[in-house]
DNA sequence: CTAGCACTTGACCGAATAGTCAAGTGCCCG
DNA sequence: CGGGCACTTGACTATTCGGTCAAGTGCTAG
């Protein structure tokens, strides 16, 4: 759906997207209906249809939201970093504020990622991000920072403890407080130094 | 539901458990309806209701069943390790390889966390899991192998890793090579030891 | 052989569901 | 002021959903 919108008409779209998202992390995407949406905004359904043109888009327009402000959010972290495994560790604690932040967004990642209707379109965000990553995995061993060994999985591993950790804490089974924070940035960043030399 | 199931009975559950966990794990647990189940199965609808209350008890005992196996799989590896680190390297390895092999059970546990109606019995499972875990973690520091550190959260570390790196290779991101495997379990060991001491 | 119970059938129910559309309303620009 | 288009309404459709139930069928124990 790519309709000429006025600000009004934009504003309008946001909330739809707004609302939406989260009656879908709360209540789950195929539990939540249009209806109940349109309810929830005290429009009729028609509105809903003229900003969308399925339930199925409205999800992958907010999916794609989120997914770009995570992408700047990384961005943003690691400017200014001189050396490789610093980029890292400012990557990694990005990550992870960001995900505690977007409590929406993130338990909307996770839900998409079950789905083969959404996952191919996450699929491309999260290879993104890992490869940024892993380059910076890369530049390390170039450096002799880090030991040699397969880039990719190694910041695909980190990617788990972070995206665990989220979730952990958004399902409030345990607080996450500094020390925890600091705990899992350590366990990637040793992780990632691997055997000790000498 | 608790009913006196005959041997035929007993077949008949299993059969419904077995086809639905894959329908629900292929097509996903909501767009899978009870009608779908029993016409693949070639029986009546009211075969389903004999045998479960509701779709959702039925996905509650796909679970159990799940994480019962698990579980069993767990305790059976770490039996004859005599160390804490080998109890902890050899937990770890079962988990990801009893997850490589029950891609259904996995996805189901992946998409159940993610709905509040599933995600409390989940979690009941995974927590003594994760205490089993951390109870070998807190052996291996009280032993002098590892740091001090709180031991719950480097076995959910752990947990990420296991978990992300099974998703992957379902997804089929990356295929789940004994080099990649080694990867992932070199990095939760890495990551327990942490800072290099002297 | 028969009584009883485990199991099966499939029509049926009310309550949703996603999505459509003809008929507006009201803002904005010329 | 007036025409046109962005936006809104809500009744409507066709379909599907989870779940019920009265009426069987067929195995098995006595």
């Amino acid at each position: 759906m790519d309709r000429k919108l006025t600000q009004r008409g934009e504003e309008r779209r946001r909330q739809l997207m707004d609302f939406a998202a989260n009656r879908f992390a709360d209540n789950g995407y195929h539990p939540t209906s249009v209806a109940e949406i349109v309810e929830g905004l005290g429009v009729g359904k028609g509105v809903f249809y003229w900003y969308f043109d399925s339930k199925e888009e409205l999800l992958r327009a907010i999916l794609a939201a989120g997914q770009l402000d995570l992408r700047r959010r990384q961005r943003s972290a690691i400017t200014g970093a001189t050396t490789p495994m610093e980029r890292i560790e400012r990557g990694i604690r990005a990550s992870i504020e960001w995900s505690l932040e977007h409590r929406v967004f993130f338990q909307l990642f996770q839900f998409a990622a079950t789905d083969d209707r959404f996952a191919d379109g996450l699929r491309k965000g999260e290879q993104i991000a890992v490869r940024d990553a892993a380059r910076h995995v890369s530049d390390a061993m170039e450096a002799g920072e880090i030991p040699d060994a397969d880039a990719n999985v190694l910041a695909h591993n980190m990617l788990g403890v972070t995206t665990h950790l989220a979730q952990l804490a958004h399902r409030g089974v345990l607080e996450a407080t500094d020390d925890v924070v600091e705990n899992a940035v350590g366990f990637c960043l040793y992780g990632l130094l691997g055997p000790r030399q000498a």
